[in-house]
DNA sequence: CAGTGAGCGAGCTTCCGCTTGACTT
């Protein structure tokens, strides 16, 4: 029997602990809050100062019984939960829930998880400290209020379901503003000069020098006039310039810098980040995976300064201490970082080899010498002409942390590789073998990804580290953003060439634009936006968070009491509210594009209740509107009359087939043929609009003779069972249920009472719903 | 799997931050 009970946040941290303490002591982990606002209602006693209505999560309901039991047994219970308001405050509900007396009860905290930092913390305990927890209570409060008082409005005034709050709304008004940004973008031409020259090295062997004009031309004319004092022009170096450049790694990963990395070289989405680092971290591979702090503990730093010398070498050893920069840092953890340096690898799936690999690059490096390059500019004149061109060469002197890990950047544009240049002297001449003017456009705006969404949140100090991936999720399960792909366009540009005082123009073109797995807003994405900005302008402030933050910290200082704070905000919030329900017309995003010119009404596009749609006519007139929905990649605020007029050419009928008509339309999973009330789709790479019956009657043929095989069996009074061949591999299929048969069995000699019993003994495990890395229940 | 586009109006939906667990094709 212990006489002490350690209670931690996370099970894993918990079996780390139990090791550093020995038997005198029991540690057992929370698994996070152990309590919340009810579930049922805003949980806020309004007339009684915001007092918050708590209840113990149903998830945790066994974990608080088995606390309790622990706790009758525990001379004194340690509560060392996080140093930052949330373990604060989750200390406290431990408290208040578990009954423990002060006396015997005593938080510690430590933000590092070594024997001596544990023992530190058990030397020096301290009492819950309230104004914390009150900070953190305010917090709580406020999401609920903004939470449930703004959604209720969106489904009175947009549509059911729908949600709205302090994080979500604004990471959604991100993705808006950029998308409308890339919409309203003009691209400015202008000329890009490039040359080629050429000369002899001291032994007389040939050289080849790239060299480009910083300047760029606006016009066509200016770069033609610019080549023509070229064409004649003597060329000769003016100066060389050469100058020492130092680049320094960047600091160990943090949640938010991991999802980054990860996202750029591994190609992970945030979630699936998370959830291999969470099996890192649970098989001890790897630190805390959720956390905002760029720090490492002592130990590690010792550690990995040891690697790097086995490794490299001393002067490859250069220990530095980061310091967090990002806005509302709590730094409760360490960095992410590998628990034992000196594991270069792990065993374990092949994702949790390459995000341990990047880890531990990141941290090796973060501990590593700057890297060393020299830089060369060549400046080379051109008789008759104001101008310069510039070589310019970069060479590594030492390569310090690079020798492991570069991060990389987001925009990877086509920046030359620019690597040894040739040795030139002061005045040498130069030829040149060609000179290109390319007419070069100015870049849109990127779209986000879901790394760099995270990353200008957490510049904007909006969600935490736990939050980042549950966020993206919630916000593409409400459908305001949707993650795509868009091809590549063809644009054409000009191009001057000199050769061989020879100017030639030409017109090439280039793809341009492509993306994958960007973050789009969908139209009710920019609806619920406009919405709220209109209305809650203060909410959906960018600095509405890092506002209140500054509120939280001087309660969180004792300055002053969080029932004010709320109470001062409620009194604003609370009548805009009321006023707009009361006030606000219903928001279905209605554009008017113009008339149709085959019967003159109207055409507009809005949100029906499937999803948008386009409209011929009002519903004010006597003959009823017709109505189609729009493409998957169309949306109401950017689609062109045009584009809708085409949207009214199906459903088109395109002939008889065994005497019942064919009729070709676009549905939710895409085009398709519809045949005596049967649908066959028709494949991607052709066009709806120029299938011919002939066509439809193979595609309907073809169909067919799939299902044929399909079959392999059918029991029952009216064939209720069905025994199919599927994608993989045989099953039974059974009022909507599928029911997988063992492998051992051949499916063609199953009798009908063998595919019941089948039924019966898989009927508990079918039918349940998957759960993926998001909070709470999905929707359908 | 898919087609729709209206309002007699039941009863439901929803927030942010801490944590992990047990679902299978």
């Amino acid at each position: 029997m212990s006489k002490n009970l350690v209670i931690v946040e996370s099970p894993a941290k918990a079996k780390t602990i139990e090791k550093f303490l020995g038997k005198e002591f029991e540690v057992k982990s929370s698994m996070g809050h152990i309590r919340d606002l009810v579930d049922k209602g805003l949980g806020i006693d309004f007339d009684n100062n915001y007092q918050p209505h708590y209840e113990i999560s149903p998830d945790k309901k066994k974990i608080v019984s088995e606390l309790k039991k622990a706790v009758k047994t525990a001379d004194t219970v340690w509560l060392a939960s996080d140093e930052d308001r949330e373990g604060e405050a989750i200390a406290w509900h431990l408290a208040e829930e578990l009954n423990l007396k002060k006396q015997n009860t005593k938080r510690i905290v430590f933000n590092e998880i070594t024997k001596d930092a544990i023992i530190k913390a058990i030397k020096n305990p301290r009492e819950i400290n309230l104004d914390l927890v009150n900070a953190q209570q305010a917090r709580r409060v406020l999401d609920r209020i903004v939470g449930f008082e703004l959604s209720p409005v969106l489904w009175r005034k947009v549509r059911p379901s729908l949600s709205a709050g302090r994080v979500q709304s604004v990471a959604v008004r991100l993705i808006v503003e950029r998308e409308r940004e890339i919409n309203n973008f003009k691209p400015e031409a202008s000329y890009r000069v490039t040359a080629v020259f050429s000369s002899k090295d001291s032994n007389g062997k040939p050289i080849e020098l790239k060299a480009e004009l910083p300047q760029r031309f606006s016009t066509l004319e200016e770069a033609h006039a610019f080549l023509e004092t070229c064409k004649s022009a003597q060329f000769s170096v003016d100066n060389i310039e050469q100058r020492p450049i130092k680049k320094s790694p960047a600091p160990p990963f943090t949640t938010s810098t991991l999802q980054q990395e990860a996202s750029r070289k591994l190609g992970f989405s945030v979630s699936q980040t998370m959830m291999v680092a969470q099996r890192l971290y649970e098989s001890g591979k790897i630190t805390y995976m959720r956390t905002d702090s760029v720090n490492l503990s002592s130990l590690a730093i010792n550690t990995a300064k040891a690697e790097i010398q086995n490794m490299a070498g001393e002067k490859y050893v250069k220990i530095r201490k980061f310091s967090t920069k990002s806005k509302g840092a709590q730094e409760a953890h360490e960095a992410i970082r590998p628990t034992y340096m000196n594991a270069h690898t792990v065993e374990g799936t092949a994702q949790e080899k390459r995000l341990y690999d990047l880890i531990w690059k990141r941290t090796i490096a973060s501990q590593m010498a700057d890297a060393e390059l020299e830089k060369t500019n060549i400046y080379i004149n051109i008789s008759g002409s104001k101008y310069q061109f510039v070589a310019t060469g970069e060479v590594i002197i030492f390569d310090g942390f690079l020798k492991v890990y570069l991060e990389s950047t987001d925009d990877e544009q086509d920046t030359e590789a620019s690597g040894i240049l040739p040795s030139m002297k002061k005045g040498e001449s130069l030829t040149y073998n060609e000179i290109l003017a390319q007419e070069r456009f100015s870049q849109r705006p990127p779209r986000y990804t879901e790394a760099s969404l995270v990353r200008k949140m957490e510049e904007l100090g909006i969600g935490r580290p736990s939050t980042y991936a549950p966020t993206i999720s919630t916000i593409q399960n409400r459908n305001y953003v949707e993650k795509g792909d868009r091809p590549a366009v063809k644009r054409s540009y000009n191009e001057l060439k000199l050769k061989g005082e020879k100017l030639s123009k030409a017109i090439k073109s280039e793809n341009t634009g492509a993306e994958k797995s960007k973050l789009f807003p969908t139209d009710i994405g920019m609806v619920v936006n406009d919405f709220l900005i209109e209305h809650f302008p203060d909410i959906m402030d960018y600095n509405f968070t890092a506002n209140v933050e500054l509120e939280f910290d001087q309660i969180a200082e004792g300055k002053i009491k969080w029932n004010n704070s709320i109470d001062r905000f409620y009194k604003n919030f609370h009548p805009i509210v009321e006023d707009t329900l009361k006030h606000s017309e219903r928001q279905v995003g209605e554009r008017i594009l113009g008339t149709d010119p085959k019967t003159g009404r109207q055409l507009s596009v809005k949100i029906g209740r499937y999803g948008p749609i386009a409209q011929i006519g009002t519903s004010e007139e006597e003959e009823k509107p017709i109505f189609a929905s729009l493409r998957k990649t169309q949306s109401i605020e950017s689609i062109t009359l045009e584009e809708a007029l085409e949207l009214f050419k199906l459903p088109r009928e395109i002939g008889d087939f065994e005497e019942k008509n064919m009729t070709v339309a676009v549905g939710r999973f895409g085009p398709y043929i519809r045949h005596d009330s049967k649908f066959y789709s028709i494949p991607k790479s052709e066009d709806p609009l120029e299938i011919t019956a002939e066509r439809a009657i193979e595609i309907i043929e073809e169909k067919r003779e799939v299902d044929r095989n399909k079959l392999i069996n059918t029991f029952g009074e009216n064939g209720e069972i069905q025994v199919l061949n599927g994608r993989y591999g045989p099953y039974i299929a059974f009022e909507k249920n599928n029911y997988k048969i063992p492998k051992k069995i051949d499916a063609t000699t199953l009798t009908e009472e063998q595919c019941r019993e089948i039924i019966a003994s898989q009927a508990d495990t079918v039918g349940k719903k998957k759960k993926g890395y998001s909070r709470g229940k999905k929707k359908s």
